[in-house]
DNA sequence: ATCGCAACTGCGATCATTTCTCAATAGTCG
DNA sequence: CGACTATTGAGAAATGATCGCAGTTGCGAT
């Protein structure tokens, strides 16, 4: 067992919960991926590893992942599946080139700014902030 | 017709399309509800105005609506069915309340500033910007 | 170790939302 | 009027996600 699935196994203990198989290796799969993936691409790659893993489990395992703050769905477009990847510590936010397709991850203080500047202008205690840009990249717009 | 009728017949022509029924309909809905709909709603509403107008039918204006930037959809949740408003000049974003449920649409520069500061630390020109805060209102949190 | 029980799973049905296909209809322009 | 094309209704189907249930299993307690 690696030490970040200890981990894993701990993050479930304090609420109670265990560490199974289907579990494990969907997060295995999440957390080696270089970018995020849709639950249908992480059931699939699951299903590489262990074909007896159901596809329910995938999307009970993304959603309890997702309580539990470890990891964060997103949404390319309100039609698109959704996409997980691990929770970064830094809040960060998807830029998408409508040319080339390309999806950037980008952290920074972005988030938390917007964050703030709801608390003092709008009394408002953001809890999670989605954002979401379209439009072209540097390597695309003129 | 009413005023805005003819405007929306200019725009689609533009376009080479025409204003026929069903896209009046929709129209009429979407712009004379306070708030943003789903497409369930809409179609539900249209269909008391006129029971002969198919759901698809509603679907394909507000794609094409959206399309012609008459429209905005947005999701409130990755797993949410999506809502559908006018477009509106300055562009809006949503906040909702996780513990009453409200949703509150905020027009003001933030939107604005995440696009400039996009476009001069990241050299990305963005189209769109879909903004969405969950969190607890003014009311709810203490 | 092994026991016991609640947490968990596989399975498959089911749901909700949205898109598709296609033949029929209807504006519009000459 | 006649042809051309946009548009529609109708319903099937694709897609993404969830549910209920009976059986299984992880893991702390014994």
């Amino acid at each position: 067992m690696t030490s970040s699935a200890s981990d894993l196994k701990a993050a479930l203990a304090v609420a109670g919960l265990r560490l199974t198989g289907p579990r494990l290796a969907v997060w295995e799969v999440v957390s080696s991926a270089s970018d995020h993936m849709t639950a249908d691409e992480i059931a699939s790659e699951v299903g590489r590893v262990d074909p007896t893993v159901n596809r329910s489990s995938v999307y009970r395992s993304l959603a309890l992942f997702d309580e539990l703050g470890l990891m964060r769905q997103s949404s390319l477009g309100p039609t698109d599946a959704s996409h997980w990847e691990l929770a970064h510590p830094d809040e960060q936010f998807h830029m998408r080139c409508e040319s080339c397709g390309s999806v950037e991850h980008h952290t920074g203080d972005l988030v938390d700014r917007v964050r703030d500047h709801l608390a003092g202008d709008h009394g408002f205690q953001a809890t999670r902030v989605d954002l979401l840009v379209t439009g072209l990249c540097r390597n695309c717009h003129p």
